[in-house]
DNA sequence: TGTACATCAGTGAACGCGCGTTCACTGATGTAC
DNA sequence: TGTACATCAGTGAACGCGCGTTCACTGATGTAC
């Protein structure tokens, strides 16, 4: 049956919502059509009414996540407390335990890697991920600026993931918290 | 037909290194039992005379990864050059363009949070690898060995991750040089 | 304003495919005598 | 040393399953008159 206009452009959008979370949850190849639909509340034939392939979805929903994350860094006070929250923030236990809300790179990176299709909407959110790291917060030197925050970024990432593929909970807040202690 | 022993357990082997390889570089999903097999030079039947499953193969395979890339860290010279030539070695393009013989950290972290069969061998590797970076190599201070170990492994797999997850070959040359300027 | 009809996002069965795993069978090897 | 036979790692067809994707069909909405 026919659908109200804007009925459709909000399952849209919820579609990509969807994705974008278990995406990050389990990675792209252990989340299906079907289930990313399901959590839509649809059912899975009119995925292709919205999008022309699920590796389209995933460049789209890791657009979507990417625009959150950034939003999230914009958010913080562009000071040094403020850059030393963000970084326990992203270094904490909660987002650990909660990959569906937190960094896309963390979770993605290396399926990333054998998906060229969305390598590109990856590498356009880090590029814009290290900018705003370089220039929201306060840094010592401008010319150094960019390189630091590459650094951090790399730091952050690596321990998230390590953080998350142990199942020594002492091992993984120890390496949490080494990494948290100089940024 | 009966096979002579010999040939049985080499067989073993070669299963295995061809798994370590295999998921290395596409992830354990991305790579079939019979793919490993044919690898092996075997039809897939046979697997299951070799190990109970996929997952048991996994966690196999990841020991044996980790045994390989032990061993070349001990290799190296317990100087500071050593240390210096391991981690730009780590961080070489090389290293970024053939993970099939690289580190399983880097290739394998995130798909780990998700697959409990693995954690354990995992988390035994990172333990060994945090152990011989900090006491390998000379370190300032003892007290803080540990902990400056801990930073540089999270560094190093993170940009590594990252640098493999870009299609922007100068952002990704970037992320490693940028790194290992600073170990 | 009321009626007739085209639209199109939805449903849900079906497609071919490759997966992990099982199993009846094969036949050279190793062993017993 | 020679013969008879049990062993068991191999073969390859088959299993049920879930995947991404397609498609004939449905029927309330929006449009034309």
């Amino acid at each position: 049956m026919r659908y109200p206009a804007a009925e459709t452009a909000e399952k849209h959008t919820r579609i990509l919502e969807a994705a974008s979370r278990l995406f990050r949850e389990r990675g792209f190849s252990d989340v299906s059509v079907s289930e990313i639909m399901k959590a839509t509340g649809l059912t899975h034939g009119p995925f292709y009414n919205h999008f022309p392939s699920k590796q389209a979805l995933m460049a789209e929903a890791i657009a979507v996540a990417s625009a959150q994350t950034v939003e999230g860094l914009l958010r913080s006070e562009p000071t040094d407390e403020g850059k030393a929250a963000y970084v326990s923030d992203y270094l904490s236990a909660a987002h650990r335990d909660h990959p569906a809300n937190g960094c896309l790179m963390a979770s993605l990176a290396s399926e990333t890697s054998r998906e060229p299709a969305v390598q590109t909407s990856f590498t356009t959110h880090l590029k814009t991920f290290i900018d705003k790291m370089a220039t929201h917060f306060p840094r010592p030197s401008r010319r150094t600026a960019r390189g630091d925050a590459i650094r951090e970024i790399a730091s952050m990432v690596g321990a998230l993931a390590l953080a998350r593929a142990v199942n020594d909970e002492a091992l993984s807040n120890e390496i949490l918290d080494e990494v948290a202690r100089r940024q």
